[in-house]
DNA sequence: TTGAAAGCGCTAACAT
DNA sequence: ATGTTAGCGCTTTCAA
């Protein structure tokens, strides 16, 4: 099955490799009776041109890549959908890649989509990423940090501002009269992780009555929560925190469902909020407050910014959006959605 | 900002670059001396290989693709995250592209990864993409066909028996008493809608009583749910189906809010069954009756097609996966999950 | 063990 | 408008 290229197509359509090129590169430079005899011979032949070639020659390809560490998480799958329209739109192809929570599958991919050429990286990571990016940055890769601010001036990023998202999570708690708070969530190493809790706790301090649990926890998922639920259900109830702080929406997604099977009663024994505001959140079981940071939105700035950092043009590197309380029945009862 | 190749490299370790290629490749082969001076020349260059020129020689690259409709459903990210496993283990890099479910946009992937050479890809579809993906095939790029029986003896695939699937969904509603059914989903041009409806209507057919009512929906989406709900709610109740059977979970989430929402019991009213099983559905309002297809072991199972099939190894092509019935409140009541 | 050299498929500058 | 040609960075065969 040899492979055919411009060569076998210039035969076949009885001119020079360099007129093919010149069709598919720049084809008003070429005679009305040739295009028609070239394009008849990629198609018998089934040519498609091998990308190698051209970006030997050329030196960069026409793709961007998106690492993230959990495409399965939707918060991240939201991302990519806004990363993906808006990169259509400019041209640009996206190579998604999965790093699966594992520095070692990070930094794989990060190296190989420097190996490709792309024109630049949005990575979004729960490692420090930035002397790594810093690094690629210097041998020529323009990249945007996703959902963490970066402390370079030269690293570009997109974030949201979780110390203050942490703060209206533990304020909204505190303001509901809840007084035994618990965050749930970790690493803490992880800086939104750190800046979420430290958000909590200057609301905590700021009230002067509440206390905060931190209850540690390494899988930030669905499976993490039921861990915790079990954690949580051991206890008696009045050792139990009344208002429960989840670092992302799949912990108190899943600590919701065994907390309302066990029969606790969410919010009047136990007030639940979330972070990101996934997709999933409006419909648990009982609709889960949480705070919203833009997805798509997020997505498209990055992005945009990509493209800025790419034409060398000086915008505003750090982005940061708001966060936004969205409160729902887990902690404002039955009433409201 | 020149890039440093190899020969850079060469130069400053005062080797030939075909030494420093031959440490790259077969450390072995190089002597301890020089494989220091290179390690450190290229340490200090910050040398990155280029993938063009390698993959230009090699005539191949060490990447396959997989290629989804729609990443922001959990169903295809979790797939993902299944290749993304297995292919590591194989040395394998996975480039996930998100088609956002346009024609174009599958077009577009398919033939980009076709030009970069991947070894093979993975691609899931609501469109017939068969033919497409018989023709990369023919030159020389194997794929596998994933949540979608091919119908090529040629085309590896992995499925679930859709029809198999519809039909466990029915019959499950239609033991439980319902008889007015109704079908959320569509185009029933997608191959897998149009199976999941033969199947359902199979158990129809089967129970003599029971009638099936079709409700169109371009939309397969959560809002799309939404869309649906606002339409039956328009209805006076005695007209609304006792059973629905969503073409997939994340229809049946945005109906099954807002069913609840406007008071509408369930399953007492309407008995709710969706279609994938993601992992939202057992936390949703009231934990949702789904059909559940294996989601990592698809993905694994696809990759491992695939590495046959690069092989040339002839292994059964067509995997078919039975669906099974999963049974939560959604249409069986308070009492179980 | 190391080096020299050819050539992968393509683009574009240059010559015609 | 078309053809000729050099060379992008790498791997590998072959020779030393």
């Amino acid at each position: 099955m040899a492979r055919v290229g411009m060569r076998e197509v210039a035969v076949l359509a009885g001119v020079s490799h360099g007129t093919v090129s010149h069709y598919l590169n720049h084809p008003d430079r070429v005679s009305a009776e040739k295009v028609e005899r070239i394009q008849r011979a990629i198609q018998t032949l089934g040519f498609v041109p091998n990308n190698a070639g051209r970006q030997l020659r050329l030196g960069s390809s026409t793709a961007i890549a998106y690492i993230a560490p959990d495409v399965s998480n939707p918060y991240f799958a939201t991302i990519a959908e806004g990363v993906e329209q808006r990169a259509a739109k400019s041209g640009l192809s996206v190579f998604i890649a999965n790093s699966n929570r594992s520095r070692a599958r990070e930094d794989a991919y990060l190296e190989l989509f420097e190996r490709h050429q792309v024109r630049g990286m949005l990575v979004a990571s729960h490692e420090g990423v930035e002397d790594r990016l810093a690094a690629v940055r210097q041998r020529g890769t323009p990249s945007v940090l996703v959902g963490q601010a970066a402390a370079s001036p030269d690293q570009p990023s997109v974030s949201v501002d979780d110390v203050a998202g942490g703060f209206l999570a533990a304020q909204h708690l505190i303001g509901l009269g809840r007084r035994r708070l618990a965050f749930i969530g970790g690493p803490l190493g992880i800086r939104q992780l750190g800046d979420r809790l430290d958000g909590a706790s200057a609301a905590i301090r700021e009230s002067g009555s509440a206390t905060l649990e931190v209850i540690n926890l390494t899988e930030r998922t669905i499976a993490g929560g039921h861990a915790v639920a079990k954690a949580l259900l051991e206890r008696p109830a009045a050792l139990r925190p009344d208002g429960v702080f989840a670092a992302n929406d799949l912990i108190a997604l899943g600590l919701l469902q065994d907390l309302v099977l066990a029969g606790v009663r969410v919010p009047d024994d136990v007030a639940l909020i979330g972070y990101d505001d996934i997709e999933f959140a409006a419909s648990s079981i009982i609709p889960l407050s949480s705070i919203r940071s833009p997805h798509e939105a997020f997505g498209i700035a990055a992005v945009e910014l990509l493209l800025a950092e790419i034409a060398g043009e000086s915008a505003e590197r750090h982005q940061i959006f708001p966060p936004e309380l969205v409160a729902r029945s887990s902690t404002v009862g039955g009433g409201r959605r």
